[in-house]
DNA sequence: CATTTATGTAAGTCAAGACTTACCGTAAGT
DNA sequence: ACTTACGGTAAGTCTTGACTTACATAAATG
């Protein structure tokens, strides 16, 4: 059920460059805002759902927050979609081998 | 970039629970729509968000359409999903390295 | 202690989108 | 051919949420 939160927070494009932004190096709120198109409070808010979604995580450094990419949101996500997958991939082979059943029986 | 499509469209809770019933098997509209608290219609919309990102294809079947699960979206998902966590385990293990050090110099 | 720096929060605006009912098209059955 | 079953589409409503400006807070610095 964690994960609906997490899909929720990625649906957005300006929080998914966020998310490749902090993937080249985690940065404070600040220059993160000057590299995008959107206000700094913004990015604050964007941070602040990617972080209550478990994908990003904050460090106090003076009155800066650095933030980083949270492994463990990305690893639950990760372990959803996989099962998806799985699922997605066998019931296309079954559909593929009941097929050439019916066409050369 | 194609991820985003299929990233936006799991952030809807409706949409997931449509995976989830097309997980256990192929199905048509209505039936899917018995299940779930909102209309036909309203699944027919979803379903048509689900296939423009690549995640559900639809087959006819006499008036019916049959929608199961495609691979490829979640393929494609998967693959930016894993490059982002990657380098989040990658930056994780950095920064602990990093702090070991300076801790223990 | 005043100031600067860096950030989070509040209030308000505006567009995106999820849902509804009503309607239309198409394939199968009688 | 007419009817029935199944599903997509149109139009309209209403909520969600992304963004802005203005304000408040906390740490460092002179």
């Amino acid at each position: 059920m964690t994960y609906q939160l997490a899909l929720s927070a990625l649906s957005d494009p300006t929080r998914c460059a966020i998310l490749e932004a902090l993937r080249a190096e985690p940065q404070p709120v600040g220059a993160l805002a000057v590299r995008l198109p959107v206000s700094r409070p913004a990015v604050s808010q964007h941070l602040r759902v990617l972080s209550d979604a478990g994908l990003v995580t904050a460090e106090p450094r003076g009155t800066a927050r650095i933030y980083r990419l949270a492994p463990q949101g990305f690893a639950d996500l990760r372990a959803w979609l996989d099962t998806l997958w799985d699922d997605a991939l066998t019931a296309y082979a079954n559909e593929a081998a009941h097929r050439a059943r019916k066409t050369r029986p």
